[in-house]
DNA sequence: TTAAGTGCAAAAACTTTGCATATTT
DNA sequence: AAATATGCAAAGTTTTTGCACTTAA
């Protein structure tokens, strides 16, 4: 879970008899380079891809978001709209958790350290490798409580 | 997060404009029936009516399991099948959370309260009307971390 | 009565796959 | 050289939508 560069993921790769391609670099720089609290579904990341002049088909894209989840280096996030976004998988003290509106689908991130232990403590205690650890609050926001006219 | 009946689920409904339709209640009762720890996908809910004898349309299957997600009455699971799945939302002492073989999707659930109140004292904190709360851990599986060769 | 709900069929959205070609190790 | 990865196009899955008809309140 720690960060990675080109050179440490290449390490990792191997281990498990996969490669590093240019494309896979470029997926982990963009993720790398994405302001805090960002995160992409398939379709943002192959966008923005091509906004930058690389031309990486949805296909390796797809294959890439998968392995790099399985991997631990992402973390695949369910939040409301319906498809996946993917993000770093940051280490604590960076780790953190999703509240979402599932109206309007505003999202609140918020950190806290004992879910993180007691995921960590969880996986372990049944003899898991830790990947991801993730708390999803589904909820209503004030302003979709209004117009549901809750009390 | 009460545990509902036609008649309960019926007053929730019309208080907001919605009704109560013999699928609806159909729908509920299929949930309430279902052994603790399962949970079912739109199309093995439908699988399930049509084996009973039910006629009741995919889409309005598909609505009707986001309504009541929506409401808090049953809880959206992001397992790794690819696709959502649905149970009860229960209240404590029920409330569990899910353990995920990123590899072989085997699934395990565990039960922690604190984690659940966290979750509430979160939603809270933001003035969010909680309706579920879910802790989910992806992780290696013992078997899957010796297929990979993992220290 | 009338606004909400259903079913159908069609479309949309998202993701996976087969295969020929290219590339990493 | 051998095995893995990519790109493309095609297919697969899951979910949503428009519309005419039905039904709960």
């Amino acid at each position: 879970m720690a960060s990675h560069t080109a050179a440490s993921l290449k390490v990792e790769l191997n281990e498990r008899g996969w490669r590093l391609t240019p494309q896979r670099e470029t997926i982990l720089h963009i993720f790398q380079n994405l302001p805090n609290g960002n995160h992409l579904s398939a379709d943002d990341l192959h966008r923005r891809l091509q906004d930058q002049g690389e031309n990486i088909s949805l296909s390796t894209i797809y294959r890439t978001l998968k392995l790099m989840a399985r991997m631990g280096i992402l973390r695949e996030l369910e939040l409301a709209e319906g498809h996946k976004h993917y993000e770093l998988n940051q280490p604590y003290p960076h780790h953190h958790h999703h509240l979402i509106c599932v109206r309007c689908n505003t999202t609140i991130e918020f950190k806290n350290d004992p879910v993180l232990r007691i995921g960590a403590k969880t996986a372990r205690r049944e003899g898991f490798h830790l990947l991801d650890c993730q708390l999803t609050i589904h909820a209503l926001c004030p302003p979709c409580q209004q117009a549901l006219g809750l009390p």
